[in-house]
DNA sequence: ATATTATATACCCATAATGGAATATGTCAA
DNA sequence: TTGACATATTCCATTATGGGTATATAATAT
């Protein structure tokens, strides 16, 4: 009865979800950007580059500036920290994980180095 | 001609941009857990919770586990590095970003210490 | 076998997003 | 003014979401 999905311009999680639209940011990184630069670079139709462009503007994540018929836009990382600091909430999951994934590896390389084993799965053969 | 917008099942991204799905994740943050405690714990509708488990599940974000008719889901924190090692690609931004507010905040109160003015804009008066 | 509990799926609806194409707006030049 | 260039907006078709409600499936208890 009410929205099928939060929409893109809702915040940033959703305006970043875009796979383009991590592209164009991505481009803008590097600094102030007129559209044309950006449809040369990434090969989209200019209105779909535009489109992409007034979705981050709307969520705050790009600035424009008109300078004479172009308007350059430039980035504003500011609304992407709290993503980070949502990530960062469950670091310590993925790095234990990751510490687990490690000591596996380990445990095994020990188990090779002593009985002097191939690096395979399945029983060993004596 | 094709996707209208990536499906939520697409990444992590997108199945996150949600924020009732990041509100699970956070539950199950704290441990395993049988879909009717997060049923009670969200105060919505059992299908609803369902549902969103599932997005979680496809994109690899939380496990399930059987144990007797109930179903185990426990996070799995993986999938969310790569949105938190995207972010982090614009930490320096952000923080830039906050340096030069906090510098004009400062330049502000050395000013207010200076002449004894308030903290207001416009010209001082001599 | 049947009832009960736990969870998943199917169906409907309103909303909206994406790309493409065409067109409008705005700015500068001649 | 007219034309060329830069960018934005509108319209279209396709797709899929998320909530609600009803129902299916699975496992346990009686």
């Amino acid at each position: 009865m009410d929205m099928a999905r939060a929409p893109t311009t809702f915040d940033s999680f959703n305006a970043v979800a875009e796979p383009c639209r991590r592209q164009v940011l991505g481009l803008l990184a590097t600094g102030e950007l007129p559209v044309n630069d950006l449809v040369n670079s990434l090969g989209w139709h200019q209105p779909q580059v535009s489109k992409h462009l007034r979705v981050l503007l709307q969520v705050g994540l790009v600035r424009v500036r008109r300078a004479g018929r172009q308007r350059l836009y430039s980035i504003n990382a500011a609304p992407l920290k709290p993503i980070h600091d949502w990530a960062s909430t469950f670091e310590h999951l993925w790095q234990h994980q990751l510490d687990r994934v490690k000591q596996r590896a380990e445990a095994k390389a020990v188990l090779m180095r002593e009985q002097g084993g191939v690096d395979r799965m399945g029983p060993v053969k004596k």
